[in-house]
DNA sequence: GATTAGGCTTCG
């Protein structure tokens, strides 16, 4: 089946590119703790002193060169130069120094001088602008971020450890294979605590404990396998062990463990090093870790693989979330495989409800129910439908009598299977985002992709629900409302860019420009069966058709009708006459409606259209090889009033024959039917070019534009006072020569999902379940 | 330079 989506993305031949943000990036501890106002010292040895080395900032935060200290420009140093309260800048600022002859000077002929830095004075300033190829401004820094890599930077060098090398008390540099984790949870301190153990090819495994203020400072580990460098982690004893904790300037970054895998660092750091050595100790460890079974074959258990009572790490896409309780979310989820054992199905309020409330039942043991409980509610936050998660540690089990809240009601005597996300960090029981470019989600995508995508929101269509005016923001008055059932806030465009994802967004903007400006070109016929979309065909087209049909109107009788002729004079010298042959259905005779459907041979598309009008139904036949038969399926089929219907091509198997009995109204889909022709639709179809503070975005306005301008695409297409409601409605949203403080906000719904277009997936955008409300005049 | 946790299944 082909993807209608695909079709309206190359009948209008875009080119937009799904522009994915560049992770952001934040910078290293490296040593240096850059929260605000903290003053931050390290210590480098430096013969029998310990010289102070601080890292300097821009801006008014944070350690400053002190004022009393006045720069003393280079090539005015000499030996009498007099080096109280002065610095010297170059990528360091040094003060407290003493000067002396260059013994080299004769040679390298750089500067007569040297530096001395001794003594209790001496202090290096390095400054930030050393760090500047790396830093960032603050609001462009995500904890989604790849890090710039210094590969070139002599800052620093680190060595590291074999684990089984370890003494208590030291602070440390390590490489390990993750053997468990758990994702970060809150402490009951003030920071976020995650755990894991790591091995090397020591073979010791050695426990790590981290503390950090923010999940996102934590190692991102989504698997065992996975591979971690951790810098300045200090050792301790514990239990009879070595333990890792991590310690002032701690950082640390993850790798895939999979042999032959992208090595793409995973760290919130904004900068930190690697180099050829690290890439080294990368592949090795990966490799010696393939040898000792650490690296598991399979990604993940999929939904079809799971049974009762086990407990597993599912990896899925998030479909809908809604509050239980206090002390419970339930999560919709699926991983594009069908459960062997039947899955319990549950409603939830749409009211409360973030992505859809009900799910199709063509989904049936597709969707799983997940109960997170307690400590893990806090994880649940942060999600969004369309994210795709891991959840780990979570337990399978049949609902009866175990459901929370309500629900319980729902689930006495059924062995139909739900998930809990119990209470409590134990086997890493969690819930983690992972990026959409890692490699399980990528794989996942492409399961999830052979569902049509249109298929999650049959359900949303029939759970019209609209928008409470209260939750209008202020006193601005939105010319669009949305009609959906999704209780999501509306986010920035840009975020819906960055987002890439297939899923909802609630959005606020206005209209920049649209296309087509000739509205009638955005009606368009589309087959349901093929999903072929094409122009509705122009006057000129058709009445050449008739024209030609009409030298195909021979006598030509038929038994399941009885047929009558006019004959019509020549009008002018150059004409001729001709005749008309009409065929009355001999069923429809029977059934004392004989005028119901007519079929009418050798007139022109004007004689057709004006026998049409009183809601006669005219069918216009030729005679082709002695039988009867519809004019080519380019031309309408069906002329019913003013209205014209037409067929599908390549899906229509036509034959004229006896009407069935009783057929009740002569609907055009009754009559299609009878002549074996596929009925198109008519659709409207546009472009939308959608603005607001943050950035720009094409939209399509096509599976929803009805409901949009509410109006049906058939009426339009038939009459004149219809495609001037849209017109009107267009002008409203973004009327030529208006600036965009003219126009009006828009409160939209959109759908992203992907399309191939010449094998480069790509991401598109509709507008859906959102409709033109002010001023709208009813038709 | 404090504190947090220190894996080892579930209340629902």
């Amino acid at each position: 089946m082909r993807n209608p989506y695909n079709l309206v993305n190359k009948l209008f031949n875009t080119s937009e590119k799904t522009k994915k943000k560049k992770a952001d990036e934040e910078e290293e501890g490296g040593g240096f703790k850059t929260g605000e106002g903290k003053q931050t010292q390290r210590y480098c040895s430096s013969g029998l002193h310990v010289m102070p080395v601080q890292l300097v900032f821009g801006g008014t935060s944070g350690t400053q060169v002190p004022a009393h200290l006045t720069r003393l420009p280079i090539p005015l140093i000499s030996t009498s130069t007099d080096c109280s309260d002065k610095t010297v800048k170059d990528v360091l600022e040094v003060a407290g120094f003493t000067v002396g002859n260059s013994p080299t000077f004769q040679k390298d002929k750089l500067h007569p001088c040297n530096l001395h830095l001794s003594g209790e004075q001496a202090c290096i300033y390095v400054l930030s602008s050393a760090f500047s190829a790396v830093s960032l401004p603050a609001n462009k820094r995500s904890s989604s971020a790849a890090a710039k890599v210094l590969k070139s930077s002599k800052v620093s060098k680190y060595t590291y450890t074999r684990l089984s090398e370890l003494k208590p008390g030291a602070v440390v540099n390590v490489y390990g294979v993750v053997v468990f984790f758990k994702q970060p949870f809150m402490s009951k301190g003030t920071d976020y605590c995650s755990t894991l153990k790591i091995t090397d090819q020591s073979n010791q495994k050695v426990s790590c404990t981290i503390f950090c203020e923010k999940p996102e400072d934590h190692p991102r580990i989504f698997k065992t396998g996975d591979i971690v460098r951790l810098h300045r982690v200090k050792t301790k004893l514990f239990d009879g062990a070595v333990s890792l904790l991590n310690t002032f300037g701690f950082s640390v970054v993850t790798f895939d463990g999979a042999e032959g895998a992208a090595i793409i660092p995973r760290t919130a750091s904004r900068s930190f090093h690697f180099n050829q050595v690290d890439q080294q100790t990368v592949e090795e460890l990966r490799a010696w870790a393939a040898t000792q079974g650490l690296i598991s074959s399979i990604s993940w258990i999929p939904l079809s693989a799971v049974q009762p009572k086990v407990y597993f790490d599912l990896t899925c896409q998030l479909l809908s979330k809604a509050p239980v309780d206090s002390t419970c979310v339930l999560l919709k989820v699926w991983d594009g495989t069908r459960c062997t054992h039947p899955l319990m199905t549950l409603s939830t309020e749409p009211a409360v409800t973030e992505g859809t409330s009900s799910l199709s039942k063509e989904r049936d043991n597709l969707i799983a129910i997940v109960f997170v409980y307690d400590d893990h509610v806090e994880g649940t936050r942060k999600l969004k439908p369309g994210d795709f998660i891991r959840i780990y540690n979570l337990h399978a089990l049949p609902a009866a009598g175990r459901l929370p809240g309500d629900f319980i009601n729902q689930s006495e005597g059924t062995d139909k299977l739900v998930f809990h996300l119990h209470w409590g960090t134990s086997f890493g029981r969690g819930i983690r985002i992972l990026p959409n470019d890692s490699q399980d989600i990528q794989d996942l995508k492409s399961v999830l992709e052979l569902f049509p995508e249109d298929e999650l929101n049959d359900s949303v269509l029939l759970e019209v629900w609209s928008t409470p005016p209260g939750t209008l923001d202020g006193s601005v008055e939105y010319a669009t409302e949305r009609r959906c059932a999704h209780n999501m806030d509306p986010v920035p465009l840009a975020q819906v860019k960055q987002a890439d994802l297939f899923g909802q967004f609630h959005v606020k903007a206005q209209l920049r420009s649209y296309q087509p400006l000739k509205l009638y070109q955005a009606l368009k016929l589309h087959c349901p069966k093929c999903n072929f979309i094409r122009d509705i065909p122009d006057g000129e087209t058709v009445a050449d058709l008739f024209s030609e049909a009409s030298l195909k109107s021979g006598a030509t009788p038929v038994p399941w009708a009885i047929s009558g002729t006019v004959h019509l004079p020549a009008e002018s010298h150059n004409s001729c006459s001709r005749t008309l042959t009409f065929y009355q259905s001999r069923q429809l005779i029977t059934e004392g409606r004989p005028r119901d459907l007519v079929y009418l041979m050798g007139a022109t598309l004007q004689e057709t259209k004006k026998l049409a009008v009183g809601d006669q139904n005219i069918i216009p036949v030729l005679s082709l090889g002695g039988s009867l038969t519809l004019l080519p399926l380019s031309a309408p089929f069906l002329f019913q009033g003013r209205k014209q219907f037409y067929g599908c091509s390549q899906c229509s198997q036509v034959c004229l024959k006896a009407l069935p009995e009783g057929m009740g109204m002569m609907t055009e889909k009754a009559v299609a039917e009878a002549l074996g022709v596929q009925l198109l639709h008519h659709s409207l179809l546009m472009k939308l070019e959608l603005q607001d503070e943050t950035d720009m975005l094409q939209a399509f306005l096509w599976r929803d534009a009805e409901q949009f301008f509410q109006v049906s695409a058939e009426e339009a297409a038939a009459s004149q006072e219809v495609q001037d409601v849209i017109q009107q409605t267009m002008t409203r949203l973004c009327s030529a020569g208006s600036s965009m403080t003219e126009r009006p906000w828009l409160h939209l719904c959109l759908t992203s999902y992907q399309v191939e277009d010449n094998g480069q997936k790509k991401t598109c955008y509709q507008i859906c379940n959102t409709a033109a409300t002010i001023n709208q005049p009813r038709c």
